[in-house]
DNA sequence: ACTTGACTTGGAGTTAACTCCAGGTTGTAT
DNA sequence: ATACAACCTGGAGTTAACTCCAAGTCAAGT
């Protein structure tokens, strides 16, 4: 698969592409005689799994770290486990926030669409506040 | 309030209070008449409308374009609502993104639990991916 | 063989959102 | 009155994650 294709499939540039596999986000593709990137099944899953984490904001340091252990074996299975714990830890809590938010712009968006009716416009920010802000 | 009180009350910097403020992402703070920063309650509303956006994940952009409507009046009222409406929808986009995430590291997670205790590692990708991409 | 378009590299540039700094002012405790 | 910490401003610097570019190479069609 050239990399326009899988660019293609992924809606993604090619520029992003390359430069996943110069800071190791993704382990070296496989290359054509003359040098040109032909990514295998293998590289895709590799593709996939810096989509999948970048887009739940994994940082780039942490998915590099992970491909490092990845390639030196058995020996890291631990590692790469305690890596993805730390990942799943920070997915959650930033979850979290998205959630509380959630509530947060669903009470004003009422609220808003009240007063457009209305023509009054008064949210309880004390009621709102338990909604978001450690709530 | 003091700006160092706000920033310990919701662990931010005082160069981020000031920053907001700068580029209106809170409205103008009000002043002590020797022109230091003495937050209202009114203020910390801002402040705290601020915060909870931005680890949303919502652009500054938009929260400065929401207080700038929010200023002009009750003439604004369906801008704001639109505005909130589509700052619902990125949220929940990149919120499905994070619980796809957690899904996939839960599998792997599980995964190498088993590696670690059995010795063997082998996930089903296609399994995995069922959990993940457009999943 | 030649054009044309996609691909290559290394390195520089961009963007969003802070973060830091220098040089000056304010406020409080002795 | 004098330290001395906390505050102020405008502007420059930083960071992460791309994104763009110039100059050259490769490959498919005629």
């Amino acid at each position: 698969m050239t990399i326009k294709e899988v660019c293609e499939k992924y809606d993604i540039t090619p520029d992003t592409l390359r430069y996943y596999e110069r800071v190791g986000v993704i382990p070296e593709v496989t290359r054509t005689s003359g040098g040109i990137r032909n990514y295998t099944e293998e590289d895709i899953k590799w593709v996939e799994n810096a989509i999948c984490m970048r887009s739940a904001g994994v940082p780039v340091e942490m998915i590099i770290e992970y491909v490092r252990l990845f390639q030196m074996g058995d020996d890291t299975l631990e590692d790469r486990c305690n890596l993805l714990k730390g990942a799943k830890a920070e997915v959650e809590a930033v979850k979290k926030k998205y959630d509380d938010e959630l509530k947060r712009l669903n009470y004003k968006i009422a609220k808003y669409e009240e007063a457009i009716q209305t023509g009054v416009l008064n949210w309880d920010d004390e009621e709102m506040k338990k909604e978001c802000l450690n709530g």
